[in-house]
Formats: structure tokens, C-alpha cells, sequence
DNA sequence: CGAATTTGACCGGCGC
DNA sequence: GCGCCGGTCAAATTCG
């Protein structure tokens, strides 16, 4: 399968993300400097151990991960910049045929909040055994897209988000794609139904709800082309339009994104007013207790 | 009023 | 065969 072929440059891609302090695809929201709001930010950690579970994966790659995420002594990386966001601790990866599955854990501090830049829609919510706290199943709003992800809180780490990302942003893997019978995958092929543009997300405020809104990451989209289409810009400066080929591809997906948040938009609204007019993909959880 | 979210029902897989 | 559990559906509700 196609997706086979690609998987590789995906897992590829998202280790280099995590590596990469330009990564357009974890980003957390631009945390004032002024205020040293340590409610806005997480901390990402990445195990080693989580990551060998991958059997192929180069060492020099764990140790990569290593290195650059041991950058902090707690987990928690530094980040006046506008990165500091937090997973918690282990990724995992599996990938079969057809789906790629990644499980983050990322751990927040207060009210962090951060955008994948991607529009969900949520179709479900389950409790969850041994868990105080539900899981959330959201679906990429994209119709094309077959991508979803469940967020849920560690039941024994509070500020800790697991979120498992499922399938990749088809819409965005389209041009590599189209080598075979777009029928053969599972894109409902329907009429571009543009999505808006904008990312969505926002903040939730509030402490007793906490959504995985404000958590960040971003795996899925992890396709050899975006490295081309630096996204992040598309937001503001539209390119990477012509690298995607029109499709309206690129209208389908959130652009928002992030690379590079200070051009974007003001900069303040980041952290405080869940800048990104995003409405809440996933307003309120219900792990408000406890 | 349309869109997004909520939430219980429903369904299929799995273990006993 | 039965019950449990995770995942999805969809009607109802809420929100903008």
C-alpha cells in the first residue's frame, strides 16, 4: 500500500519534529514573555523507552530524542519562546498497513494552550474503566480526511493529556497520494467542502475544564510534502499554496499553524484569549473533577 | 437559524 | 453464550 510507502517518511518526519525547534507541527502558544504566565505551558518529554518500542527505529535516533529533549533537567522545556509545549512523557508509535497510530502524552501546566491546527469535530465520549477521567473521540472536520484522535486525561497524572492520533491528514498527503485510484483510500471523495481556514481552538479558561484544546501536536499531518509547504505561513502569507496544487487542499486544512506565531497574529493574544479564532473544537470535557 | 457539541443507545470484538 | 468494553452513531440540545 501506498501508505506503507509513506509511512516511513511520516514516522521520519514527526521524530524530526519533535527534534526540530522550528517545527511547524508542535507548537505551543506564544507565552508572553511579560507573563510568566506558567499557566500557559507544558512540558514534553519523550521516553526512550516508549520510542525503541519501534522496532526499526535508527538508534541515533532515540538518542536524538534524547539529547534533544533532555534539554531540561524536569521535562519541562524551557520555553520563553514560543514552544514550550508540554507533552508529558512517551510517544508511541505503531503503524500498520493503513493507519498510523501515535500516542502522546502531554503533560500541561495549568492552562496551556496550544493548537494542532487542525479542526476536529468531537463524535463521541466514553468513560473510561480505570479512569476517573472520559476519553473523546474527534474526527478531523475535513471530509476527505479520515483522521481522529481521542484525548484523555492520565488518570494517575492529572495534567497529563494522552492523545492518540489515528490515520494521517489525508487531505494532505493528496499529492503523494493521487499515484494510485484516490478510491482505493478512504477518502469520501465528497465535494470540497471548504472548511474554514481559520484554526480552531481555544482556550478554556476555566480549571476545573480542561479540554484537549489546549494541548498541541500535531502527528498526524506528518507527510514528506509539508516540510514543503510550511503551512505554518500559509495563515498569513499563503505560501505553500502552489507547492499543494490547488485541490483546495490547503483550504480544507487549518492553516493556522504555527511555525511561526509572531507573524500570524498579535502576538499577546496567544496565551490569554485563546487567540486562535478557533471555536472550541472540544469545549469542555467533562474530566472536571477531582 | 445553522453549526457544533453532548450524551445515551447501539454495535462489534474479545475474554471468560 | 454472555457480558464487558471500546468505539461510533445520531437525536437532542446548546451555542454563536
Amino acid at each position: 500500500m501506498l501508505m506503507e510507502k509513506y509511512s516511513w517518511s511520516y514516522e521520519d518526519e514527526l521524530i524530526k519534529e519533535l527534534l526540530d525547534d522550528e517545527s511547524p507541527f508542535f507548537f505551543a502558544p506564544q507565552h508572553d514573555s511579560t507573563t510568566s504566565s506558567s499557566d500557559n505551558y507544558c512540558s514534553l518529554d519523550v521516553t526512550k523507552s516508549s520510542i525503541s518500542s519501534f522496532s526499526s527505529w535508527p538508534n541515533n535516533i532515540h538518542d536524538d530524542i534524547e539529547s534533544g529533549l533532555s534539554m531540561t533537567s524536569n521535562g519541562v522545556l524551557q520555553s520563553h519562546d514560543a514552544r514550550n509545549l508540554g507533552l508529558g512523557r512517551g510517544l508511541d508509535m505503531m503503524m500498520n498497513k493503513h493507519e498510523a497510530k501515535y500516542t502522546l502524552r502531554i503533560q500541561t501546566c495549568g492552562n496551556a494552550m496550544a493548537d494542532d491546527g487542525y479542526k476536529w469535530r468531537k463524535y463521541g465520549q466514553k468513560s473510561i474503566k480505570n479512569s476517573p477521567y472520559p476519553r473523546s473521540y474527534y474526527k478531523c472536520t475535513n471530509p476527505r480526511c479520515g483522521a481522529k484522535k481521542q484525548v484523555e486525561r492520565s488518570s494517575d497524572e492529572p495534567n497529563t493529556f494522552i492523545i492518540t492520533y489515528e490515520g494521517l491528514h489525508l487531505h494532505f498527503a493528496y499529492p503523494i497520494i493521487t499515484l494510485d485510484p484516490p478510491q482505493s483510500l478512504n477518502q469520501p471523495n465528497k465535494k470540497p467542502k471548504v472548511t474554514d481556514s481559520k484554526a480552531h481552538n481555544y482556550e478554556s479558561e476555566n480549571t476545573s475544564e480542561v479540554d484537549e484544546s489546549p494541548i498541541l501536536v500535531n502527528p498526524c499531518p506528518i507527510v514528506d510534502l509539508e516540510q514543503g509547504l510550511g503551512f505554518s505561513e500559509m495563515g498569513s502569507q499563503g505560501l505553500g499554496l502552489d507547492r499543494m496544487g490547488s485541490q483546495g487542499l490547503l483550504e480544507d486544512m487549518v492553516p493556522l499553524m504555527v511555525r511561526n506565531p509572531s507573524i500570524n497574529k498579535p502576538t499577546n493574544s496567544y496565551s490569554s484569549s485563546c487567540s486562535y479564532s478557533s471555536p472550541p473544537t472540544s469545549p469542555s470535557f467533562s474530566w472536571s473533577n477531582n
